[in-house]
DNA sequence: GCCAACGTTGGC
DNA sequence: GCCAACGTTGGC
């Protein structure tokens, strides 16, 4: 099993979301890199569920692949700011996966406190210039951010 | 709202 | 295939 980290701006879609919907489509990933990321996983693996771009941004659970890859039914739909017409169905350019709530992180991590754990360094997202949204986290780090969440529960 | 970082586009 | 211009991301 392998473990990755996906972003979403709250706005668009939340963990609260995820957690009321119990699953829902991972679409609109446009990255070549992230989509590449998105067909390497498998069923069961796990997730970070990680908002960006809010007051702060940070850690805030735990989902899971319910599915893999698939053809992200948005690049095909012209009314979508994620269509994309040079898409063939024949042939898609861009992949989603179906995601599956599994827990919130109790207290979430934030930023703030990933950058403060000196074991985090050199962690993918707290690179400067950071910008993929798809990623895998190694095990070791995974591991690291669940004991911090422990540790925060005291 | 600013701006650094960086992926993508398109002219050549 | 190079690379400048442009657009987007995302923290602050």
């Amino acid at each position: 099993m392998r473990y990755w980290l996906l972003k979403s701006e709250p706005d668009e879609f939340s963990i609260e979301q995820l957690r009321d919907r119990h699953t829902e489509e991972w679409t609109g990933v446009r990255n070549y890199m992230a989509r590449n990321f998105l067909r390497e996983m498998h069923m069961g693996d796990q997730f970070f569920f990680y908002h960006s771009s809010c007051a702060v941004p940070g850690i805030v659970g735990i989902g899971e692949i319910a599915r893999v890859a698939a053809a992200d039914p948005l690049q095909f739909e012209p009314a979508s700011d994620y269509y994309d017409p040079k898409s063939k169905r024949e042939q898609p350019r861009w992949s989603s996966v179906l995601t599956r709530y599994v827990r919130h992180l109790q207290p979430g991590i934030t930023l703030e406190a990933l950058r403060a754990e000196p074991a985090l360094e050199g962690f993918v997202l707290l690179n400067r210039g950071n910008r993929l949204s798809v990623f895998e986290v190694p095990r070791n780090i995974w591991n690291t951010i669940l004991k911090l969440e422990k540790a925060k529960q005291r």
